[in-house]
DNA sequence: TAGATTGTTAATCGATTAACAATC
DNA sequence: TAGATTGTTAATCGATTAACAATC
């Protein structure tokens, strides 16, 4: 254990590994044995250099003359990201999104355990989604320390995003997962990841405008 | 019109456009007249000359000595972005998040219109979602060849999602936006977004590990 | 062994930051 | 006018690509 070569790595190869976990994958699934970072990076859209330049912030997983062990190097990528260990989560807002969020069934597939859903409408209380009860928000903060929460989703009205935050960074959460469109702070030592789907949109907007550019421009 | 700087934006600084409208809005909303670079990048916890190199991409907005005018800035960015314009769209997929998408109010603010949702599923077929009913996935090339439908929504369990993009791009779709836990491929005139849920779950999880090491490497 | 392909170092490219002359 | 702050050029930093010796 330890000394794996772990000397910081760059915010964008960590965005990477779940696109090699997800190819690789999907070669295990076709019952590939053996795939070369060239053949692997063509399937991806990306350059056989940065797949192996990438891999080597991990340590070295291939053979020269013959390229990686599909199944192996799928394991090793899985054990890199930590789907070996189970994360506990909770869903604090039951609207619309929280509730598909609860039902998504990939984040179960691995080590992903749901173990609350938090609101603050009396209405919702109390009724059940997917196997856990809605609590009332109240009792937030004993819940995550109780069940040692690692992951927090803030799933509720922009208004509401950093006070829920507040508390979960008080209880103890390592990580928060913040779907509500404002920027959240948090200490530097919680994790915090922002899913703007707004943002996306826009983002989106402006690329179909400037596609009529292109056309008129040339 | 024209010749307004427009020289192939990089990425990266597209998608800082909505962040900057975010906060530009902010201040809008607490009537604030005027902005420098400096205080607005502290806002957002970005440095001053990133924030003028960006706006840089676009034109002058700003006076030597003052800063910006928040609410022409404001203004400025929306139109750069494009939320003067009206886009329709579609979501195919009426489950969880399909409905979730379709119900989320920030979309329509701007000039987002659904216009359409589609399942295969006859049980979720006729079924009213917000303003509009939910359609048989048969209907969904004729609707947007009919509707002149700019984007469309993907979130359909991933074995479907790549025929459901090709049916799209068939009818002329010009972006999707894509919620299936796969790697669409769609042709390069047609603008791909990819939101993929669990690789930014994965994200956290290498994250949380990250933080285990870092304890122990010291 | 010869051919293939890795791991890794060096070269290139692009994005961020620093600096400052222009000017309100 | 003097002070502030922009727009923009130049310097730095980081990420991607190219190249190749090591070796299976």
């Amino acid at each position: 254990m330890r000394d794996t070569k772990e000397a910081r790595v760059p915010m964008v190869v960590i965005k990477r590994l779940p696109k090699y976990f997800r190819y690789l994958g999907e070669l295990v699934e076709r019952k590939v044995e053996r795939v070369s970072s060239q053949t692997l990076a063509d399937m991806m859209g990306i350059s056989a250099s940065q797949l192996r330049q990438d891999l080597n912030h991990f340590g070295e997983f291939g053979q020269q003359g013959y390229g990686y062990r599909v199944e192996d190097l799928y394991r090793e990528i899985g054990r890199i990201i930590g789907l070996e260990q189970e994360y506990s989560l909770v869903i604090v807002g039951a609207g619309n999104l929280g509730q598909a969020l609860a039902n998504y069934p990939n984040f179960g597939k691995r080590g992903f355990v749901l173990r609350g859903v938090f609101d603050i409408n009396p209405k919702l209380i109390g009724l059940g989604l997917r196997n856990c009860d809605i609590m009332d928000i109240d009792k937030l903060e004993a819940f995550i320390r109780t069940n040692n929460v690692d992951i927090g989703i803030v799933a509720v009205p922009k208004e509401a995003a950093q006070g829920v935050a507040d508390t979960m960074v008080q209880a103890g959460i390592k990580a928060i997962w913040n779907f509500a469109p404002v920027d959240i702070k948090v200490p530097p030592e919680v994790i915090l990841e922002n899913e703007h789907l707004a943002d996306r949109l826009m983002v989106i907007s402006f690329r179909i405008q400037e596609l009529g550019f292109e056309e008129e421009g040339d």
